[in-house]
RNA sequence: GGAGAGGUGGCCGAGCGGCUGAAGGCAGCUGCCUGCUAAGCAGUUGAGGGGUGAAUAACUCCUCCCCGGGUUCGAAUCCCGGCCUCUCCGCCA
């Protein structure tokens, strides 16, 4: 959520922005609620402040032996006007934040302005696209194959759009979430955390996820649990309504945890194999920074993501999304796209965002500058670092050879007890 | 699921109808003092919002003692509902 007194002093950039994301919110009406909001409040505050004194008069009448009853009373004509005035007051910032709560972030200068991806910038690009002296097959049938994956069986079990991984390909998948989370946390400073996978809606709003998204979450009605879409959840929710301390920043969290996502309507897109699923593995990149950093930081994360793919061996590109690109909480946003031969083209894998104070000022998340004086809303930032099931459809058709089997990138190949080929599994 | 206890400022912790935005301690900040230890002395320090204002200066007002209602002229303090935490019992991977 912006500031609302940021609204109120920039309401053309906040259209602009409204403007260069496509998206709509009603400014004018939010500005006008604001306005009516203050001029109420000021009656109030003129009764209460009456009411205050006639209060402390009273009791130092009863106190004196008297019985003001004719005070009394007309203190209690004011206590219910002041009472009808704060009820209209409620109601008006009822419905200004459920305007400002539907109004975006503020894209950064770097961020280009464009209408839908074609208008994302590709910023580089790594390693070079796997050549073949045979047909690539695609994920599914190299899977298939093998025997490590199973949509059959987890369709039966679950539904469609999950997988059920078996063998050799339920260890490459353990075995990734370690390599990950291994690198992470001892080359890349980030403290492990593994939370819990259902969380209360307050943590869902304070993210951003809701009120917009509902649809597209798994809830669990009897709690008013939601599942999960992403860790970016639970962990920054670590910190929610804290004041942090300015030494201990920046904070570093990585995690892993299952997904759920209900790709509410998308039923039709990629259907098959493991690129849209309800359920994926995915380790998570959160970090709470000082505002001035913000932008470093996300460099950072964005080369601790791409490092994952650079042991792996996979080639990528980072692209720098375009304003209607950018999800909603943020100011800036890099994907990692790895190249997937069997379908030729890349696939998103990673979501590199700044969401500056976005966040935090809905999660309430401050800080206390060294020198001391107010607390300061943190910048939040996270990426994946990176998705499982994508880059299990890039390993496996990257990597494939002509006999079916698959190699086993080096970097992997610990994780993997040695193994250095992934061979027909029963 | 059953029975209790509790949720107060950055943290700990008193208060249990008006004198409390809140004692005391810790931490922080500012001076002073001291050439010995993360010592001593004094002062100071909560958050959000409104108004006046060029002001992130100053002044002033309102609100906030988990959240939401209620009682009362007046509530951190009493009553009701909710959420959360802890202890004991039961159940259970």
């Amino acid at each position: 959520m912006l500031d609302l007194k940021f609204i109120r002093e920039n309401p053309e950039e906040v259209k602009k922005t409204l403007k260069d994301r496509g998206m709509d919110a009603d400014v004018d009406g939010l500005l006008k609620l604001d306005k009516e909001r203050r001029n109420l409040l000021r009656k109030a505050e003129d009764l209460k402040h009456k009411k205050n004194i006639a209060s402390s008069q009273i009791g130092k009448l009863i106190s004196q032996g008297e019985e003001p009853k004719h005070k009394m009373a007309e203190m209690k004509a004011i206590a219910q006007k002041i009472k009808d005035i704060d009820k209209q007051v409620g109601e008006i910032d009822a419905k200004t934040t459920r305007i400002a709560l539907l109004i975006p972030n503020i894209p950064h200068d770097s961020v280009p302005v464009g209408s839908d991806p074609e208008d994302n910038i590709e910023t580089r690009r790594w390693g070079e696209r796997p050549t073949f002296d045979f047909q690539p097959l695609s994920h599914w049938d190299i899977a298939d194959a093998l025997g490590i994956i199973d949509f059959r069986a987890a369709s039966k079990i679950s539904g469609r759009g999950f997988a059920l991984y078996r063998g050799l390909g339920a260890k490459l998948e353990r075995a990734l979430i370690n390599f990950m989370l291994d690198i992470h946390t001892t080359k890349h400073g980030y403290t492990e955390v593994f939370p819990p996978f259902m969380v209360k809606r307050e943590c869902m709003v304070g993210t951003g996820q809701l009120p917009r998204l509902e649809e597209d979450m798994y809830r669990c009605e009897a709690d008013d649990l939601f599942l999960i879409p992403t860790a970016e959840v639970p962990i920054t929710n670590i910190h929610r309504g804290e004041i942090l301390r300015a030494e201990d920043l920046p904070i570093y969290y990585c995690g892993y945890t299952a997904c759920f996502r209900r790709e509410a309507g998308s039923y039709g897109k990629e259907t098959k194999g493991l690129v849209r699923v309800h359920q994926f593995d995915k380790i998570e990149l959160v970090k709470f920074v000082k505002p001035e950093t913000s932008y470093e930081e996300l460099e950072s994360l964005v080369r601790d993501a791409e490092e994952i793919l650079q042991q792996l061996g996979l080639h990528y590109r980072v692209v720098n999304l375009c304003t209607a690109d950018i999800s909603f909480a943020s100011t800036k946003c890099y994907d990692l796209e790895v190249w997937a031969p069997g379908k030729e083209r890349y696939l998103e894998v990673s979501s590199c965002s700044n969401f500056s104070d976005f966040q935090a000022r809905r999660a309430g998340i401050r800080y206390r500058p060294e020198k001391g004086g107010k607390a300061e809303y943190v910048h939040t930032l996270n990426g994946s670092g990176i998705a499982l099931a994508r880059t299990v459809v890039a390993l496996l058709e990257t990597y494939q050879e002509k006999d079916g089997r698959v190699t086993i990138p080096e970097a992997l190949r610990p994780y993997m007890g040695g193994l250095d080929r992934i061979d027909r599994t029963r």
